[in-house]
DNA sequence: ATGTCACAGTCCCTGTGA
C-alpha cells in the first residue's frame, strides 16, 4: 500500500501534474492539501475516471484539503468539528487506515496573530489524535509547516527567529508524536534531510535550499509494516510544479 | 532589489498569502 502527502498549491493550477503523477506512481491514497478551491470546482469525475474515490473539504481562495483513495474511502470527517471556518484537516477510512491530510496553518511570524493560531491548531490535532482508538492503523499526513529538527533545514542560520523552526512549533510535534506516532521519513533515514519543500523564489530548489516540512506519522504497527518512504524531487522540476514534492511511504499491506 | 507563484477584485494591474 503506497501512500502519499502532497502540498499541490491549487488543484486548479495543478491539474495535469496531479493527473500525471497518479499515472506514473499510482499510489493508493494521496493527503492533498492547498487544492484552493470550493467543493464545486474539485475534479472528482477526473479522479474517478482515474480509479479514485474521493473526497475534499474546500474553502475557495485559500486552504483546502483531500483524500484521493483506490482502497475505499469510508467515514470522512472535515474539520475539528469546533467550527473554524478554515479549510485544513480531512480524515477518512481508506483500506482499513484511518487517514487525515492536514495542511497546519504557516504562522506567518513569532510574534503574529497567526502564529498563535498555528500553535492552537497544533494542540486542537493532539487532542483529537490522543483520543483515537489506540488498535487502529493511522496515518497523520500533510504540510505541517514546522521542521521536526534542524536536520530538516538547509540552514539553521538563516531561521533564528522564524517560524517552522521554533521551540513551541516543535515542542507541538513532540506531543503528537506522543499519542504514539513516528515521523516515518525520519525513523527510516535517520541521516537524510529529505527536504520537500523549496521556495519559488531565489532559485532555491537548484540551490537545494530546502525544508522537510511534509510529514507522514504512522502508528506503530504501520511503521512495522513500512517498507520505503522517499521524496519524488522529480515533481518539483519540470513546467509549472507546486513548490512542495511529494511524500511517500509504502507498507506491507 | 525576496530573483516566484496563484488568486480574486480594484479586473489586464494590484494586494494578499505563502
Amino acid at each position: 500500500m503506497k501512500i502519499a502527502t502532497w502540498n499541490v498549491n491549487s488543484l486548479t493550477a495543478r491539474w495535469a501534474r496531479v493527473e500525471g503523477w497518479l499515472q506514473e506512481h499510482s499510489p493508493d491514497v494521496v493527503l492533498v492539501q492547498e487544492t484552493k478551491q470550493t467543493d464545486a470546482k474539485f475534479p472528482s469525475t477526473e479522479l474517478a475516471a482515474l480509479g479514485y474515490e474521493s473526497a475534499h473539504y474546500g474553502e475557495g481562495r485559500w486552504n483546502g484539503v483531500a483524500i484521493f483513495s483506490r482502497r475505499g474511502l469510508d467515514e470522512v470527517t472535515r474539520g475539528f468539528g469546533d467550527g473554524d471556518p478554515e479549510a485544513r484537516i480531512i480524515g477518512a477510512t481508506c483500506g482499513g487506515v484511518r487517514v487525515y491530510s492536514c495542511y497546519v496553518p504557516n504562522g506567518r511570524a513569532l510574534d503574529d496573530p497567526h502564529y498563535t493560531y498555528k500553535l492552537a491548531w497544533l494542540a486542537k490535532l493532539r487532542d483529537q489524535l490522543a483520543t483515537r482508538d489506540l488498535g487502529d492503523h493511522v496515518v497523520v499526513g500533510g504540510d505541517f509547516n514546522v521542521t521536526p529538527s534542524d536536520l530538516d533545514v538547509y540552514d539553521p542560520s538563516q531561521f533564528v527567529g522564524a517560524t517552522h523552526v521554533s521551540q513551541p512549533e516543535r515542542a507541538a510535534l513532540r506531543a503528537i508524536e506522543a499519542t504514539g506516532l513516528t515521523d516515518l521519513t525520519r525513523a527510516l533515514h535517520p541521516e537524510l534531510p529529505s527536504y520537500s519543500w523549496w521556495d519559488y523564489r531565489n532559485g532555491a530548489f537548484h540551490r537545494g535550499w530546502g525544508l522537510r516540512i511534509d510529514l507522514l506519522y504512522v502508528d506503530a504497527g504501520l511503521l512495522s509494516l513500512a517498507t520505503a518512504s522517499y521524496v519524488d524531487r522529480d515533481a518539483r522540476k519540470g513546467e509549472k510544479p507546486s513548490d512542495h514534492a511529494p511524500v511517500v511511504g509504502e507498507f506491507s499491506l
